[in-house]
RNA sequence: GGGGCGGUAGCUCAAUUGGUUAGAGUACCGGACUGUCGAUCCGGUGGUUGCGGGUUCGAGUCCCGUCCGCCUCGCCA
């Protein structure tokens, strides 16, 4: 039998159209004897296939399928065909109203989209053309008994891939259920399964253990806001919702777990942007008797395999970057190395010319001028475009983004009189080629860097210099262990203050901390992180110094972390572990920006559940019982209205 | 907290400079059709233009306020 190759049910196929391989048929389970089957109701037609594994090898079977109506084509007198749908695929069901019972045809004509219904039938190879969009395509169900389950009424949107891009937003999260129906979005949830399930199979297999750690635990400093709770046993005391199970991870090291796992939630009260959430998954994992290096080979080997099964590819070796090299090459400490445009820092050449904006910014504490060569930029990049991104990099505090352009006369506009004095030194510093433009920051050294890290990733998307399907990962290590905020006069963690100092820097905590590099590191991929984690200070005397170092009181500290300097004074191994951003890894996985695609009941920008209407009031007598009494803004929001 | 974009039929959109009864596609309802497959063809129902106020002879359109959604800066150790 000749199967066309665009609709066999071989994987690699569904893998190129980026479909799901077809599902596994569902088992049919048995009844459970405990329960009774109340006599003399209607029996329900059990489905036997799901709509999307039958083929040209089914042909002659008698069968019974389960879903929704997807299409419906009524062909008059003779035919109505339906498009039936469940989570597996399509299957087209025709009807042959002549063959079949009155009532069936009443019914089958009555069918509208979205009615639940139960076929059975037999399955012919098709009377016309095989339809080879679809995987079932060579065949189709002719029914014989129709079974409504449930007619629905005409729904407010439809699970409609043509149609789904363009629905609102807000109508597919009011409406999440139907949402969730369409294909795209199936595929998506059963991709978030296999993420989970092959995590929790790789882990298995090198011996990690999965625990369970609390949800109301304490309010901790510094971190993000928290979401807390009212104590109603303790007038007074509030919980908190964890922003990640840190702490406890460490303690189950010292508990001598060895190796620990957690899919968890993770809950962090601040505004989301289109990758974030304010409730969010991560991959917990926390390793004993470890470096850094065991930490990033093992987790590296865990995304190696990940990508491997699920997308095919190969990721090959994970380059290792300092954190240094990221904020000075690519002005961001998650780097895309799908394309060039690398930053050059040309502060001495700047000092050398008359230009006021980088003598201005050299004199500031920490002043540099930055600069990225555009190749061809000179006529890729409109006058427009370039005064644009003048006004856009103010959002990131930098005063503008002069240009020059070279060509074969030398350089030519913007700046060209400025750098005249240095032209050769640039032309050098850059690598200019005559067509190229030069675009410039100069700022402080933090404000110049992230202006130019941000330009540098919207040249790569405005010029489509971004590659697709590509994966380049990238593990950046050697962060600064504190960062000094001028505004509070004092040092916070750059990643967070149990991670451990680089076995060489110890003494840097106490000589000069600003100088100290830690044993962090994150994991990047397309300029996005998927991951973070350290090493973890396992000494009390080194924890209570860094503390020292962060302004947090001796008494702060045994009041908010005594239970962890007290655990670590008692047989506390060295450790470290890392957490992947669950949400994160598949919007990567099935090439979404939009972390709520991955989220099946996601909030919105506000935090508002759209189909549950969260938050939402609570009683007095709720509030009384809580010690708890609203104290309200003079506008209170109500979301969803 | 700041900036930007958006909200018109169930859904996706249109509506000229402020001017007739707010239109189209789709869904839905009715009809036709025996091989369709985003079916097609004919007819029809469907509107608090997010909400409140204002300007005007007249407001979907202009102004003020407000709510909701998205993007973003701050924030997210």
């Amino acid at each position: 039998m000749s199967v066309d190759p665009g609709i066999g049910s071989n994987r690699d196929v569904f893998a190129r159209l980026g479909y799901d391989p077809p599902f596994a048929r569902f088992v049919q389970s048995p009844c459970p004897s405990s329960i009774n089957v109340r006599e003399g109701s209607p029996k329900m037609l059990k489905r036997t296939h799901t709509c999307g594994e039958l083929r040209a090898d089914h042909v002659g079977q008698t069968v019974t399928l389960c879903g929704w109506v997807n299409t419906y084509r009524d062909q008059g007198k003779g035919l109505i065909f339906i498009d039936l749908r469940d989570r597996a695929g399509l299957t087209q069901v025709v009807f042959d109203l002549e063959d079949v019972a009155d009532d069936v045809v009443t019914q089958g004509r009555a069918l509208r989209r979205e009615d639940v219904i139960a076929v059975r039938g037999t399955v012919r190879q098709r009377a016309s053309e095989p339809n080879r969009k679809l995987p079932t395509g060579e065949i189709e169900l002719v029914g014989a008994e129709l079974e409504v389950l449930n007619k629905t009424e005409s729904p407010p949107i439809l699970p409609d891939e043509h149609e789904a891009a363009k629905i609102d937003e807000e109508k597919r999260l009011r409406y999440r259920y139907i949402d969730l129906r369409r294909k795209r979005m199936q595929h998506i949830l059963h991709t978030r399964h296999r993420v989970t399930k092959l995590t929790r199979d790789y882990f298995d297999q090198h011996d990690f253990l999965e625990i369970e750690t609390p949800l109301l635990i304490k309010s901790t400093p510094e971190g993000a806001r928290d979401f807390i709770v009212p104590s109603r046993l303790y007038p007074g005391q509030w919980y908190a919702l964890p922003q990640s199970p840190q702490l406890f991870k460490q303690i189950l090291m010292i508990a001598g777990c060895d190796r620990y796992l957690q899919i968890c939630r993770c809950l962090r009260d601040e505004d989301p942007r289109a990758d974030r959430q304010a409730e969010f998954s991560q991959i917990d994992l926390e390793m004993s008797f470890v470096d850094r290096d065991d930490v990033m080979e093992m987790m590296g080997g865990f995304i190696h395999h990940l990508w491997k099964e699920l997308l095919g590819t190969d990721i090959g070796e994970i380059p290792v970057m300092s954190w240094k090299t990221a904020m000075e090459k690519y002005g961001i400490d998650r780097p895309d190395l799908r394309f060039g445009l690398e930053v050059h820092d040309i502060s001495e050449l700047a000092a050398k010319t008359d230009f006021k904006v980088f003598h201005d910014a050299l004199a500031k504490p920490n002043g540099v001028v930055k600069a990225i060569r555009i190749p061809g930029g000179a006529e890729k990049l409109t006058r427009k475009m370039t005064d644009g991104y003048s006004e856009w990099i103010k959002t990131f505090k930098a005063g503008g983004a002069p240009t020059v352009k070279f060509t074969d006369k030398g350089f030519e506009t913007g700046i060209a009189r400025f750098v005249e004095p240095i032209a050769e030194e640039l032309k050098a510093a850059l690598g200019l080629e005559p067509g190229d433009l030069a675009i410039f920051t100069a700022d402080t050294w933090s404000i110049a860097t992230k202006a130019i890290g941000e330009l540098r990733n919207r040249l790569a998307r405005d010029l489509d210099l971004i590659p697709e399907g590509e994966w380049k990962f990238v593990w950046v290590i050697d962060f600064p262990m504190f960062e000094w905020d001028e505004e509070t006069q004092r040092y916070y963690s750059l990643h967070h203050p149990f991670t451990a100092p680089n076995p060489d820097q110890f003494e840097l905590l106490d000589s000069d901390p600003s100088k100290c590099l830690s044993a962090g590191y994150d994991l990047v991929v397309n300029g996005s992180e998927i991951g973070g984690g350290s090493i973890r200070i396992h000494r009390p005397e080194v924890q209570k110094k860094v503390f020292t170092i962060l302004g947090i009181s001796d008494e702060e500290a045994t009041e908010k972390f005594g239970f962890l300097l007290d655990a670590l004074k008692y047989g506390a191994p060295p450790h470290g572990g890392i957490a992947f951003g669950l949400d994160r890894l598949v919007m990567h996985l099935v090439g979404t920006d939009n972390i709520r695609d991955v989220i099946a009941f996601p909030k919105t920008q506000a935090g508002a559940d759209l189909m549950i209407q969260a938050p939402g009031p609570v009683d007095d007598a709720q509030l009384e019982e809580l010690h708890v009494r609203n104290v309200l803004p003079e506008a209170a929001a109500t979301p969803g209205t």
